[in-house]
DNA sequence: GACTTCCATCCGCATACACGGATATTGTAG
DNA sequence: CTACAATATCCGTGTATGCGGATGGAAGTC
């Protein structure tokens, strides 16, 4: 019971929610969370570090970059509730908002680099 | 984004969450609460307000005591979510165990009073 | 009105946690 | 080994919130 708490705590930060909204679209990492939510690196590296301890995302270290990315259903820390909160988040116009930033500052990316 | 934020935050606490599971049982009074759950009278009253505030539960006076009932999926804060927090919770064994003190609760009010 | 019961709210205290700059760590390149 | 980029963690500070005793209000009984 404290661990499902605990799971939903980590649901009741609006960074977070809209970290999980833009890791829902794509395998991001610490820099490209950075520049589409406008947020010091120490911040959003925190909140990752939150959501990997709850087991909603995991990391992959690929050179200097850390990719992280969303749990899928069976292993994701609140389970069936998954779909429902990717459905509840969508309709929020924040969500909208920072899915168009994400992606069109994936396509700048893809010429410049993360710098 | 915040008012869902917001009603998570409602979830993130554990005494929240038994309270729900028991209103999933039964409309209840806060005496009927604190005979369960083993807590002061304020720590049930507060955290009631703090579920009603996200409108996950409403109240109902009857004379002297107030009731309070879990809303249905559609009024409920958390919408479709209900569902799957509900089978969340009941696969936690301190559920089953509060549901077990509540049904004796029950049984022995029928004769005695609140008090 | 006086008294009781049930409940909401107030209060001071303690803890949790979000923030973001500063520092440490890790990996890569030269 | 040095230098740098990306990231993790440390740190002090401020705010939110849980706690539970104490107080006050609402409804019933006499």
């Amino acid at each position: 019971m404290k661990k499902l708490a605990k799971n939903f705590k980590a649901l009741s930060d609006e960074t977070r929610l809209r970290i999980i909204a833009l890791l829902s679209y794509s395998e991001l990492c610490v820099c490209d969370l950075m520049a589409v939510l406008q947020l010091p690196q120490s911040t959003v590296s925190r909140h990752l570090a939150y959501l990997k301890s709850v087991e909603m995302v995991d990391d992959r270290r690929e050179g200097v970059w850390m990719y992280y990315r969303l749990m899928n259903e069976s292993e994701f820390g609140l389970g069936k509730l998954l779909p429902a909160l990717l459905e509840q988040l969508s309709a929020v116009d924040k969500t909208q908002h920072d899915l168009i930033s994400l992606r069109s500052y994936l396509k700048q990316r893809e010429s410049n680099s993360c710098t």
